[in-house]
DNA sequence: ACCTGAACACCGTTCAAGT
DNA sequence: ACCTGAACACCGTTCAAGT
């Protein structure tokens, strides 16, 4: 029962721990204090208040998404790589990720991204403001994937969404289409064609 | 200072406009009873308790976000309209909208908008499972557009974002393109035109 | 330098009692 | 049917006091 004197570490360790299972809500101090075996206020000695707690774990996140490797062939090809990698580690820390979204660190995460993207870009043939532009549809488009599948996957039953399509005019006149639309969301195929297809989109035409 | 009896709709509007100014956590049921001028138990005879006060006004979001009338002459057009309508008046109520996110209620809220685009789709000649993806591929990014659009203008300044990107050896290569990425994004031109390559990728190829 | 318990000012919610 | 105040069980945080 002898306890080691606490570390501000061990006390991130737990909090983290804490958050990525069960959420932010789930992180009260007395609640940490208990795991931890210590008092309340010696928390508080070490990482200052809540709040500053939920940004160190919040920076840490940021930090860890740092890395990425594009793979393939062509530069079409190394950008979906890029969209896929992003994807799959947002996902694999959804309370975190809407820890960073909520406090606006969501840009400063993507950055190494946006930097391989841009170097895909060149090698596509885009420069300047073109390219820019193409990076942030990119940036935007998976960011906001990522958010919209995550708020999908917490969704309560979509009460009326199927049947009242199924009922449609539009629907009736092309089952196949009802019949799409009514099975539920195949979020992987769905997240590669969107970016297949606006990556074709950005590279062929666009627009200034 | 006779006061009328109060009414759930009464309550309703003093907390929706308490949270349209300065969001959910602004709202104690306390100081909304202060406002209102009555007892705290008086508010949870008429909406229940806290939660349902909440959930009563995402309600009422979702049933204003359901009208929507495509304008524009070819079906791409006509999407685009639809996209920027959504934007505009998901944009208007920022709070309330992270609030029917956070309920996971962003699906139904769309479903107006997913038949207006089904249409859409058959007229610009696709059907069935293809036509369904599309849908979905619009959908997905314009929530996404926008929940991204909402973190950035919450964003704390963008700390080493531009610098960064001034130094990075393919942007030196690529002034012009440094130079695009240091500005702020014209949210207003990067939507449309993230919009309009998609709708161009989806409507040209874009697989099974 | 680190830890502690007591106390403060907040919460949301329940409940018995009023009219 | 509607409203009330008192009370309960929670919060995060501060602070003076310990070692």
């Amino acid at each position: 029962m002898t306890r080691t004197s606490l570390t501000r570490e061990e006390v991130l360790a737990a909090a983290g721990s804490l958050v990525r299972q069960h959420g932010p809500a789930a992180l009260t101090m007395r609640g940490l204090a208990a795991e931890l075996g210590t008092a309340v206020t010696s928390i508080y000695w070490h990482v200052g208040n809540r709040e500053s707690l939920l940004d160190a774990l919040v920076e840490r996140t940021v930090e860890e998404l740092g890395e990425i490797r594009p793979r393939g062939r062509t530069p079409a090809a190394r950008v979906v790589s890029v969209a896929r990698t992003l994807r799959r580690e947002l996902r694999a820390r959804p309370h975190l990720i809407a820890m960073v979204h909520e406090r606006g660190l969501t840009e400063r995460m993507f950055l190494p991204a946006q930097e391989a993207l841009v170097h895909e870009m060149h090698a596509a043939g885009l420069r300047g403001a073109r390219a820019a532009q193409a990076v942030r549809a990119i940036q935007f488009q998976v960011v906001g994937y990522v958010l919209v599948e995550r708020n999908r996957e917490r969704a309560p039953v979509q009460r009326p969404a199927e049947e009242e399509l199924w009922h449609a005019a539009a629907a009736e006149q092309d089952p196949s289409l009802a019949r799409a639309l009514a099975a539920p969301v195949d979020q992987d195929r769905l997240f590669a064609e969107s970016v297949r297809a606006l990556v074709a989109g950005l590279l062929a035409g666009g627009g200034t």
